[in-house]
DNA sequence: CGATGCGTTGATAACTTTCAAATTTAGTGG
DNA sequence: CCACTAAATTTGAAAGTTATCAACGCATCG
């Protein structure tokens, strides 16, 4: 037996994109046939600043889609160390396992609203509809290749790995070229598999090279985006 | 948008888990009501070792099985490195792709014979057919679940890498205690995120602590699987 | 038998982590 | 609202890990 432990899916519903500085609006403006179910059939629950949503290894009976606020997915290693699996922003979806049991542990980073929903419903929904069930299908595309990308993204750099967080943050989270960050330096070290001090040295190194500016710890103005795509390789 | 490279899928078929040293007999000996379709809608090529089998880009309009023989899938990185991101061993199941593209290329790593079936095919095929839709759904959950263990993976040390890829093979691709390696050391470095020496120096490092033996480069037998699962972590 | 490819080993350099401390920011109670 | 305390972030120095560059050994193959 592979001592592998489980490994669990969370799926980001974004499939409409923002141009750069296009749009101000927050993701979470975005409409589609899924989201607007999940709307319908969910109930709304509230959950403080760092407070569990679910944990690793229970049933993984509901799947979430974040209304306001932001939720981490991590896992903890057995060495001890914390492995965060990624970052949902208003609009994302979250939550949804192939398996039984949940393999990430979700928390919000900051106050959120989620709109929670059985599991069940939405797989007998997509049973009836097709445009769901290819919604559902597409989502599953989506995350599989965002676990893929992670898989390029962690064989390189401090560096590249910085400037690819950066530049997706700036899609999903900017207003223009500042981007409000609603994680800690330590959830950005446990999601680029790099230490605190690393990451912060990095976006130091950055702003010296007028690459970047962080007026505040979690506000970062991007000064030249094309030199940051280089460095994301 | 983000300048990340559209990322492939390969899928693993072995559902059914050698327990270590249970069998000798290859995992392609496995049996299930997938892969007889694909045998019996597919025809059968043969693969000099090294040929290309799919490539990056090109139309995703078949999916593979290994009869015999090994195949690795691969992406060439814009930094000029390689990134390996499978091994399939007879029986394995690569190529079903999400998108209408491959995202990574295909070539076989010894001569290999592989079955070749139209994607369309096995599509329409989990329409009619439940336990073929199931298994395809089961599928594509194994290899999310894959492509998770490897994040995890490549966040640790080289020590960890190498024993967590050890361990792996030798529940696809052992005899007893005993695997015998398709790939190279460099197919072996790129899968893991390392160069050549360092997975060199790591296999002479266990063979030290006498955790490994490697009679010959392509040969290795497990003497401590337990210090090599303590290594995993 | 020499050329060639693959793997190992050695020395050094580059990068990242670790440990420690200073500094800034945020939260809380008065 | 301010002061105080705790938490988060940044910075510095040293240690550890992995990559890079180079050379050597070994086997295969013409």
């Amino acid at each position: 037996m592979l001592p592998q432990p489980a490994v669990g899916t969370s799926i980001r519903s974004n499939s409409i994109r923002q141009m750069p500085q296009a749009s101000s609006q927050p993701v979470g403006a975005e409409r589609n046939a899924l989201a607007q179910s999940m709307q319908m059939m969910g109930a709304v629950m509230s959950f403080p600043r760092n407070s569990e949503i679910f944990g690793e290894n229970e049933p993984a009976d509901y799947v979430y889609r974040v209304i306001s606020g932001s939720v981490r997915t991590y896992k903890i290693l057995s060495d001890g160390r914390r492995q965060v699996g990624g970052f949902y922003l208003p609009g994302d979806i979250f939550g949804l396992e192939f398996a039984e049991e949940h393999t990430f542990s979700a928390e919000a980073i900051t106050d959120a609203k989620v709109v929670v929903v059985k599991r069940n419903a939405i797989t007998a929904l997509a049973g009836r509809d097709p445009a769901i069930g290819r919604e559902l299908f597409a989502l599953t595309g989506r995350e599989l290749r965002r676990v893929q990308d992670r898989v390029l993204l962690l064989v390189k750099s401090a560096q590249e790995r910085v400037a690819s967080f950066l530049l997706e943050m700036a899609e999903r989270a900017s207003a223009g070229n500042t981007i409000e960050l609603p994680m800690s330096r330590q959830d950005i070290a446990d999601y680029l598999g790099l230490t605190i001090e690393t990451v912060s040295r990095t976006l130091t190194g950055l702003e010296s090279a007028t690459t970047i500016e962080v007026p505040t710890s979690r506000r970062i103005v991007l000064r030249n985006r094309s030199a940051l795509s280089r460095l994301n390789g």
